[in-house]
RNA sequence: GGUGCUAUCGUCUAGUGGCCUAGGACAACGGCCUCUCACGCCGUAAACCCCGGUUCGAGUCCGGGUAGCACUACCA
């Protein structure tokens, strides 16, 4: 009799969503499709005082461009959830989590204690590497420690409280993890963790974390490895409610780490090294910042994605391009490596690169239209014939240009002589290519194009180079020099695939008035 | 400090005791192609953390070091 799977992603609304945070998205995603089973989306507000308007928002928005779907809980279509087992926001979910932290106290797993932040403060001072647990938590301010009677009545009187695990020393806590195998750890290293605090009203992590798998039928908890010390105390609270037989496997993911050096990557990393780590722009209004994000870089989300699947998991075999369907198929946790992941993301543009070129000309042409029209706005020459001509062209020109650049923008940057003639040269370019005689040549080369009609590039090609050949000029020289000329540098296609693209009018115009100042 | 996790080219990784003279990809470099620049193709350089052990045989198993990382909150 075999569950249906049920995997949740789970993050906290306390900024943008990190790009590690995604590939653990996506690693759950990948899991539940391939068991046809669910995927959850929780929310984790159970911190207050870090909750960032817009968070919540921007996490299903970001999700949704990455195309990962949400069959349960928040989503775009649902932004206030849907399904059996709601609410989904963990901050609506006060009262249910009131029953368990009372059942947990009535079954003598938990007590409440008064101790001040403050206090905890000063105590961690004195001792150092001091603990809340079995050898301390005698001599703090708790129920274990008062009479009953006094703690009822500070609670009645409105003292803030916590109710904290009672963890007992001396067990040996097992950890199954799907990736790494049996972890285990003495439950004397256990601090007696906060479950709940008054101050707020709500539970901690820990508590609505296992509360929520439980009631949610959650069957396997995939997150990222920094959540693998306290798995042995998500397990002593399974156990603690009595609830070890539908306990969900884990699975703790490794880290994506900072390209150089060590560490886990952050968003000052991208700040400093120049690179999205947020799949979108975010607009932090609580920071007043805007950070980068992929989609604002160009970026398609299948290469995103690609590139994330393979941040950590890698088949058997060479392939290093995946679609979704792809990735459902042949993911495994077990081929989840187990050490850290350097991001690098030189190889993220590659993966772009070999998703703009998989594109149609048409698609990218309607892609590049908008950016295109920007840089001619700047320029103030939208309206000029070769603008618009080149306008008309825009899927040839793309055609022609795609394989050399890793996104859409930096098309411009490779077109931009299609729509203006040069002017200003290249130095280098000049110095290299304009030599002696290349005047005289593109004299003799514009009165020889300015008779034909057929401007085919086979037919150009055809009687150009004959004559070029008959003269002995070289082809490389009077080719080049030609480029300088419609170009304004030694870069870009084949020479008649520009002319092409140019028309006969155009070319012959902008030769001339290239050869007339480059002539001085 | 304590606890845990991890360890193959600069980076992502393949490798599950003999197919390893360690494979692929990104990046780098060189060449070819060629009217330029790219693409493409071909090639070069580049790694099993160290020390023991097991074994006829170890990158692969075991032990010990070392190093890196994570956690160590009334944050998630």
């Amino acid at each position: 009799m075999n569950q249906k799977v049920r995997v949740r992603f789970a993050p906290s609304p306390t900024g943008a969503l990190h790009i590690g945070g995604v590939r653990t998205a996506l690693y759950n995603y990948l899991f539940a499709r391939q068991h046809g089973g669910d995927m959850l989306l929780r929310i984790e507000d159970t911190d207050s005082t870090r909750f960032v308007p817009g968070a919540e928002q921007y996490i299903i928005e970001a999700l949704d461009w990455l195309g990962i779907e949400i069959d349960e809980g928040i989503c775009l279509s649902a932004p206030n959830g849907k399904g059996e087992h709601g609410p989904y926001r963990q901050s609506e979910r006060r009262e249910i989590y009131h029953r368990y932290v009372q059942q947990l106290l009535d079954s003598g797993h938990a007590y409440y204690a008064f101790d001040t932040p403050e206090a905890l403060e000063q105590k961690r001072k004195e001792i150092a590497n001091f603990q809340y647990d079995a050898r301390t938590r005698g001599e703090m301010d708790n129920s274990l420690t008062r009479p009953m009677q006094e703690v009822k009545e500070r609670i009645a009187q409105g003292e803030k409280y916590v109710v904290r695990f009672k963890i007992e020393p001396g067990e040996e806590v097992v950890v199954h993890d799907l990736i790494r195998g049996d972890v285990s750890i003495m439950s004397d290293i256990l601090d007696d963790k906060v479950l709940y605090k008054s101050a707020d009203d709500l539970p901690t992590y820990h508590l609505a974390n296992i509360v929520d798998d439980h009631l949610m039928e959650v069957t396997h908890v995939i997150r990222g490895e920094e959540w693998l010390p306290s798995a042995p105390l998500h397990v002593l609270l399974y156990r603690a409610f009595g609830w070890t037989d539908t306990m969900p496997q884990f699975a703790h993911l490794p880290l994506l780490l900072k390209p150089d050096g060590n560490g886990k990557l952050s968003k000052r990393d991208g700040d400093r090294l120049g690179f999205p780590v947020f799949p979108l722009e975010f607009h932090n209004q609580k920071e007043g910042t805007v950070s980068r994000g992929y989609r604002e870089d160009g970026y398609f989300p299948e290469a995103v994605i690609n590139f994330l699947a393979l941040l950590g998991w890698h088949n058997t075999g060479d392939q290093e391009l995946y679609t979704m369907q792809e990735l459902i198929d042949q993911f495994s946790l077990e081929r989840v490596s187990k050490a850290g992941a350097k991001f690098d993301y030189e190889k993220g543009k590659w993966f772009n690169h070999q998703y703009l070129i998989r594109r149609s000309d048409d698609e990218l042409a309607t892609l590049f239209r908008p950016i295109a029209l920007q840089h001619l706005n700047d320029l103030n020459i939208a309206d000029t014939p070769a603008a618009q001509h080149a306008l008309e062209q825009l899927p040839q020109i793309v055609g022609l240009l795609k394989e050399r650049v890793n996104f859409v923008s930096e098309l411009w940057e490779q077109a931009d002589f299609f729509f203006v003639a040069p002017t200003q040269f290249d130095p280098k370019s000049v110095q290299k290519r304009w030599k002696e005689d290349s005047s005289q040549r593109m004299q003799e080369l514009l009165a020889l194009l300015e008779k034909e009609d057929d401007w085919t590039a086979e037919h150009l090609d055809s009687i150009v180079m004959p004559w070029i050949a008959e003269n002995d000029y070289g082809v490389g020289n009077v080719m080049n020099a030609f480029r300088v000329c419609l170009v304004g540098a030694a870069r870009g296609p084949h020479i008649w695939a520009i002319t092409d693209i140019l028309g006969k009018e155009e070319t012959i115009a902008r030769t001339r008035q290239s050869l007339n100042y480059l002539s001085k």
